[in-house]
DNA sequence: TATTCTGGTTACCGCCAGGTAACTACAAAT
DNA sequence: ATTTGTAGTTACCTGGCGGTAACCAGAATA
């Protein structure tokens, strides 16, 4: 899921691509935001994600320092998920990253797409 | 390589990971910049990508308005690409995914990935 | 005549990302 | 005694991403 090649790269901006360059990590990064979260509330918010994938997903954000987690011991087990620093200080890019694509998003085609279609991510927000 | 699925999500920042989301596209912006630059030169200054990958991302990325594509009528044929105003737009997003890189990134471990491994990425800047 | 130059496209193929389903541990509730 | 709830992990399997190599037009050059 990381780019191996693009991490061992010279240039930083190519390994920050091989790192956070994927289409889970962004998402994942802006539903968790400030606030501190658990792994099943992760699975059933984001969507269209296997657990499979969430819990590789999440290894590598904690291996590459954006996420905190805090393992509780007790049963039924408890984790939590918070963004470090390090997570916290990538918000302010996935923002201006949502405004670019207001401002220059094209309208979609008229029957092409229509409502009906696509997922409701409203649960997200 | 587009993720459908995200594309057609009620979520405007969901949509844009859908579209600019995949580890090449972020690269091919930021290596065109804002200059004109031929296939043949994307080709051999992106490292490790295929002309046919390249093709692909190139098409999607004029579909959606990032990137502006003037073929001449010539023999042998030339092209020329150019970020639009919604391309030069996403240039500063890139910037600020470098600075956060450098400022956070971890130093590789000692011995881990030595320079030799690294593929050169000088040619690119 | 044959080669070169350019910007792709196509056929073919292998590998792996990622999905599904089953399974774990153990306490508390029914 | 059985079910429920949590956070994963594992085995297994398939679709499709992406790589390679061949091929195209047609003018210019050798």
């Amino acid at each position: 899921m990381r780019d191996e090649r693009f991490c061992a790269s010279n240039c930083p901006f190519t390994r920050a691509i091989g790192t956070i360059g994927n289409k889970w990590k962004p998402i994942i990064i802006n539903v968790i935001g400030t606030r501190t979260i658990r792994f099943g509330q992760l699975d059933s918010i984001v969507p269209l994600i296997s657990r499979k994938v969430l819990a590789e997903q999440l290894k590598e954000l904690e291996e590459d320092g954006l996420l905190e987690r805090l393992a509780y011991k007790e049963l039924p087990p408890r984790v939590e998920y918070k963004l470090s620093e390090k997570g916290l200080a990538f918000l302010p890019i996935l923002e201006s990253i949502k405004e670019w694509n207001c401002k220059y998003e094209v309208a979609p085609m008229p029957g092409e797409a229509d409502k009906k279609s696509r997922v409701n991510y409203a649960r997200m927000v």
